[in-house]
RNA sequence: GGAGGGAUAGCGAAGUGGUCAAACGCGGCAGACUGUAAAUCUGUUCCUUCGGGUUCCAUGGUUCAAAUCCAUGUCCCUCCA
């Protein structure tokens, strides 16, 4: 089945709101953060783990899957979940991101994307039709239309041309969609350029998909310049279909994001700091790496419920980064997953509540 | 007892007359990271009141100039007896 988004209460005073969308594989409470599994694994974390953080969607990535294993491998395992072996609902990215981040490799046409293969150098051609077919292949929950990320900044000009042309894709990418068990998201751009985003949103709602995602997005921008990209486009989503903002993940940015009315986060920036030693806290990230927790024998978080709280301390977690054991990484991972979707727990209970600017000024009192 | 080789910053290791406060790696200390080419990348690491000061086992010497050349000493390693 597509997946269908339920508006369960708007907060009184914020555009904050919560709600569920139900999948095949279940049905989960927005806003919600998911974890990314670019090469179908959340890093360092089994799946076993990401249930415990009670995570609600994982992301996965086509450009990645498409060059290993390849579709047609995952397509023979009966999906993606089935490959995985993880029955949660699961979204793909449909590579458009790789066009932004593997920019010193790619050459961009009306067609697709030429790209230089990151593992061997060889040169690859993704369009909206081969990245839905592929989405189709993998059976993911919900597919991504293959769009351009452009980077920050860019010219009115550029980013005109830009954002014509992911419609164009999108277009494509709606026609070329052949799974009806897997919903197709929309996606706008139009970077920090307000009348871009309102054309753009307007556009791809036009298109009428089943979700929209706001992308262009934390590729560089100040943060006042991020949350008026979200402010420009969301206005122009409708309240019955789910809202993704792509690719954030600072807690901050989280509770913008949902203020302004957001449903759906992902982002690598939890995974990543993890791995490089840093955790999230209610009182502000810190460095694990840091000299002072050499003798720190209490937990990351002592408010926290999660198996890295509960069972070890900082000087314990410290030196394992420090000794580069990947049983750290995977810690500090399981911490600040658990970290982020726990504060997407309190926000909507929050929102339930009619007091989510409340909760989010004493949130970033102490974060900050 | 004899013959060689060696001692350089926290560690390993380059450097064999000036361009050397001394490459590089590790370790240490910090920083960055937002739809993952990321267990990655960047800065810093003798002292300093930022003017400068004191270094390359020690002492003495040669030289305008020494980590680099010479002498002696100390310690270490290898081989032969």
């Amino acid at each position: 089945m597509k997946i269908s988004y339920k508006l369960l209460h708007k907060d009184k005073n914020t555009n904050a709101r919560i709600g569920q969308i139900s999948t095949n594989h279940s049905t989960v409470d927005t806003p919600m953060f998911m974890p990314v599994g670019t090469q179908a694994s959340v890093k360092t974390l089994s799946f076993e783990e990401i249930k415990q953080i009670k995570a609600g969607f994982i992301l996965s990535n086509t450009y990645h899957l498409w060059l290993r294993p390849s579709e047609q491998i995952i397509q023979k395992a009966k999906g993606l979940h089935n490959f995985m072996n993880y029955d949660g609902p699961i979204l793909t990215d449909s590579g458009g991101f790789q066009v932004f981040s593997l920019a010193k490799a790619k050459d961009i046409s009306e067609e697709g994307v030429k790209f230089k293969s990151h593992i061997d150098g060889r040169s690859l051609f993704l369009t909206p039709e081969k990245s839905i077919e592929i989405q189709n292949k993998l059976d993911s929950d919900i597919a991504m239309c293959f769009d351009e990320c452009p980077p920050y900044p860019v010219t009115y000009q550029y980013m005109k041309q830009s954002v014509e042309r992911t419609l164009r894709w999108a277009k494509r990418s709606k026609e070329a969609h052949k799974n009806d068990n897997q919903s197709l998201f929309g996606i706008v751009q139009g970077g920090e350029f307000s009348d871009l985003r309102e054309y753009s949103a307007k556009k791809t709602v036009q298109l009428d998909f089943d979700g929209y995602a706001i992308g262009g997005t934390s590729v560089g921008e100040d943060k006042i310049t991020m949350y008026k990209m979200i402010d420009d486009a969301i206005k122009f989503l409708p309240e019955d279909k789910a809202r993704y903002l792509m690719g954030v993940g600072d807690p901050i940015d989280l509770l913008e994001g949902i203020e302004r009315g957001v449903d759906m986060f992902d982002c690598v920036l939890p995974t990543r700091l993890a791995r490089h030693g840093h955790a999230f806290t209610p009182n502000g990230k810190i460095n694990l790496k840091n000299a002072k927790y050499k003798d720190d024998f209490t937990p990351i978080d002592t408010t926290c419920d999660c198996y890295a709280c509960k069972n070890h301390t900082k000087a314990y977690i410290r030196h394992l980064i420090v000794a580069k054991e990947t049983y750290g990484q995977r810690l500090i991972s399981i911490h600040n997953l658990r970290f982020l979707i726990k504060l997407t727990e309190k926000v909507r209970q929050a929102i339930k509540e009619d007091r989510f600017l409340e909760y989010k000024a004493n949130f970033i009192d102490k974060y900050r």
